[in-house]
DNA sequence: ACTAGTTTTAAACACTTGTTTGAATTGTAT
DNA sequence: ATACAATTCAAACAAGTGTTTAAAACTAGT
C-alpha cells in the first residue's frame, strides 16, 4: 500500500478492508483514515460509496474476466473440441493465480472477488452480475458442447457450483473460518484439490430425472 | 408470520429479514416495525442485537445439526461401512428438505443458513463456528471411513466443498441471482443433481500431488 | 507574480444506528 | 380489589453513517 495519488490510496485501502470486512461493514471514515486521506476525498473522487464500490469490483473482476476470455480463445483456437480439463483450467486458472504464496495484494483481490461473487449486498448484486455477463455467455456453451449429455438447465446448475467452488475457499482467508482446522494455505495444493474435486463434478454423468410424485415422499 | 407473543414476532421478523438481507443490513428498527413490536422489546426481550443473531442461528441450526446427527447414527447402526451416498444422503438430507416447494418457512430458514455458513459477520463467526462443531466432528471421520484413500487435508477440503455447494444456491433464493436464468425451483431437481455432483466430486481419485518447484510457473 | 483550476481540508449537515430510561400499561396472583 | 411483577411504550441518548459546503492549499499557465 505505498503512498501513490490520493484517488489510489483510497482505491486500494478500500479494496482491502472491503475484501476483509465486506462493503456494508466498512464505512467510508474507516477507509479514509486507514488511507490517510480525508473523508470528502471519497465523495470528491467518486462521487458515493456505491460508485466507489462499483470502481473497485471493475478494477478486480475485469483483468480476471479479460484472461477467462483470453484463455478460451486461445484454446478454441488450437482445437474445435476441447476436453473438459482445458476447459475448466483456463475458467479457473484466472482465478487461481491470484492465491500466489505471499503475495498478499493478490490474494486480497481473491477475497474481494469471493465476496462479489458469493455474497453481494443487494445493491452490489447488480454491478457483479454485469461484470461476469460476457463470461458466462463465452463459456456456458463451450461447457455446453464438451459436456453434451448433460441437459442445458444441469449443465447451468453444474457451471454455477464450479464457480462457487472455486470462489468460496478465498473467502476462507478472509474470515479465517476453518484456518485453525485445514493446514496453512499451500496454493498448489488447493488448486490440485479443486481440479481434482470439479473435473470428477463436472463430468459425473447426467443425473436420471425420477418422476416427480415419486421424489416428494423421501425414498427410504 | 402469524401474531404470537412478542418475542416470537421478533424471532421470526428477524429470521425473515436477516435469511434476506444480510445480518448487517437490516436494523433492529426494521425489524420491530416489520414485526408490529416497539423497538425496546429486542433489547428487553434479547438483551442486544448480537444475542437476537445468536438466538435465531440456533434456533436454525439446531434442528438441522440434531438431524444430521441422528442421520448418522441411524446409518452407522445399520452397517459398520455405509457407501458414500449413504453418507452424504445423511448429511445433506436436513438441509435440501428444507427446500420444499410452497413451503415458504423452511425455505426462509435455508436462506438463513446458507448465510450463516458461507458468510456471516466477523462477529457472527464464532456462533455458527460452534453451532457446527459437534456435526464436523462426526461426520469428517465417518467420510474419512469411507474414503480411506484421500488424505486428512484433501478429505477436509472436499468436505468443506460439500458444504458450500450444498448450501450456496438457497442463497441465491434470496437476493435472486441468477434466477433470471435459472429455471424456476424444482427442488427435487436440484436434490438429484447436488447428489450426482457432490457424489461424483467425492469419490474422485486421491489428488497426485506433484513437487511444489514445478507447479510455481504454470505449466503451459 | 498573478490568475485559474484542481485538490485538500475541517466542519457541519441530516439521518440512522443500537441502547437506555422511566413512566404507563398489562397480567397475575392473593 | 389490591399489590406486585412482567411487559410495553414514547422518548431520548450517544455514537456513527454518507454527503455537502465553503474556505484553504496547492498546482499549473502566463
Amino acid at each position: 500500500m505505498e503512498p501513490t495519488t490520493t484517488k489510489e490510496r483510497i482505491l486500494m485501502t478500500g479494496m482491502s478492508l472491503f475484501a476483509d470486512q465486506g462493503f456494508a461493514e466498512i464505512s467510508l471514515r474507516a477507509i479514509t483514515t486507514a488511507a490517510g486521506v480525508n473523508l470528502a476525498a471519497v465523495n470528491y473522487h467518486f462521487g458515493s460509496k456505491t460508485d466507489l464500490i462499483r470502481t473497485i469490483i471493475q478494477r478486480v473482476l475485469g483483468p480476471i474476466n479479460a484472461q477467462q476470455l483470453q484463455l478460451l480463445d486461445d484454446l478454441e483456437k488450437t482445437t474445435s473440441s476441447p476436453s473438459v480439463v482445458a476447459l475448466l483450467t483456463a475458467f479457473s486458472t484466472p482465478v487461481l493465480d491470484l492465491m500466489t504464496p505471499q503475495h498478499t495484494f493478490e490474494q486480497m483481490q481473491a477475497r474481494l472477488f469471493s465476496r462479489v461473487m458469493i455474497n453481494p449486498g443487494n445493491d452490489i448484486l447488480q454491478i457483479s452480475l454485469e461484470e461476469v455477463a460476457t463470461v458466462d455467455q463465452r463459456y456456458l456453451p463451450a461447457f455446453s458442447q464438451v459436456l453434451p449429455h448433460l441437459g442445458a438447465d444441469e449443465l447451468q446448475w453444474r457451471y454455477r457450483s464450479t464457480i462457487v467452488v472455486l470462489v468460496s475457499h478465498w473467502a476462507d482467508l478472509s474470515t479465517g473460518l476453518y484456518t485453525n482446522q485445514l493446514p496453512a494455505m499451500h496454493d498448489h495444493h488447493y488448486r490440485a484439490w479443486m481440479m481434482t474435486f470439479l473435473e470428477a463434478a463436472l463430468c459425473a454423468p447426467a443425473t436420471e430425472m425420477i418422476d416427480a410424485k415419486h421424489m416428494t415422499e423421501k425414498a427410504g
